[in-house]
DNA sequence: TAATAAATACGATTTATTTCGTACTATATA
DNA sequence: TATATAGTACGAAATAAATCGTATTTATTA
């Protein structure tokens, strides 16, 4: 039996978890003020989104005091990744290669970034040594 | 005057689009039989798509045939810039660095793409470096 | 040529998501 | 204490997207 089979946040869901990842458990009020910042939200719409999320298992509330304080029930890289893995799927056919070179081609990257980029470059290449594919054909 | 203002892609158009990109002009046929191979469709649902993308300025097509044949009115590059923009603000809270990152980490990649992106690091920072920012703390 | 098959058109339904109004309850304050 | 304020609950409307059924037309073939 599947251990929970939590849904792919919507856009709007998508959009609460920022925030809570961001500033961690918060209040309807402060969520809500969060989302009014990029864009006009009405309090309830933000409070129906919040009560839906805790439904779905996207979203914990503890409701011991009056107001309410939520945070989320899904891990950041986590659901970072599920998403990318559909993306890719999506927009690039499957291939994160291309998805990786749009990335880095279509915008400034700094120095200290590119170096970033190539440490985990490097990082990856010591994993690839160690570990060898089976069927590598420099075998 | 905002030249055309064609919409995002919906998920099924986008489904639709990597069909017309990737074999060129299709008949509704070819597209839904394509689509058939990943998820069950039905032809006039493929069909309704189609005449969607159309109005939408997503497709064109010639209708001289009896059997109409659709082709994309959307680059690619240009259409997966644009969603990747929107994904990068919506999944990683604006950081395409954070998307980098996690889409080379969480993923097995190959020796020739890790190359592949090595050169592309070394082509940015040419760039970087003969036409470096105004406010460059190096400088 | 009559019947069958293959295609388009398009309204309508279904499903998912977002938004909001209103009722109700608890707290704070005049 | 009476009133105003801030909060939650929740149904329902509004919107967006996908799906489908059926009518109609054109082509194929028996």
């Amino acid at each position: 039996m599947a251990k929970k089979m939590i849904p792919k946040p919507t856009e709007s869901e998508l959009e609460i978890l920022q925030v809570l990842w961001q500033h961690g458990p918060s209040t309807v009020r402060f969520v809500n003020d969060e989302l009014s910042q990029r864009r006009e939200v009405g309090y309830t719409t933000t409070l129906k989104l919040l009560q839906l999320m805790l439904e779905k298992g996207l979203a914990l509330r503890d409701d011991d005091a009056r107001t309410h304080v939520y945070r989320a029930a899904v891990r950041e890289e986590e659901t970072q990744g599920l998403l990318l893995d559909k993306f890719v799927d999506a927009a690039f056919g499957g291939s994160a290669m291309k998805l990786v070179m749009q990335a880095l081609g279509n915008r400034r990257t700094s120095r200290e970034e590119l170096a970033q980029i190539r440490r985990l470059l490097n990082d990856i290449e010591i994993q690839n040594d160690s570990n060898p594919p089976a069927n590598d054909p420099a075998l």
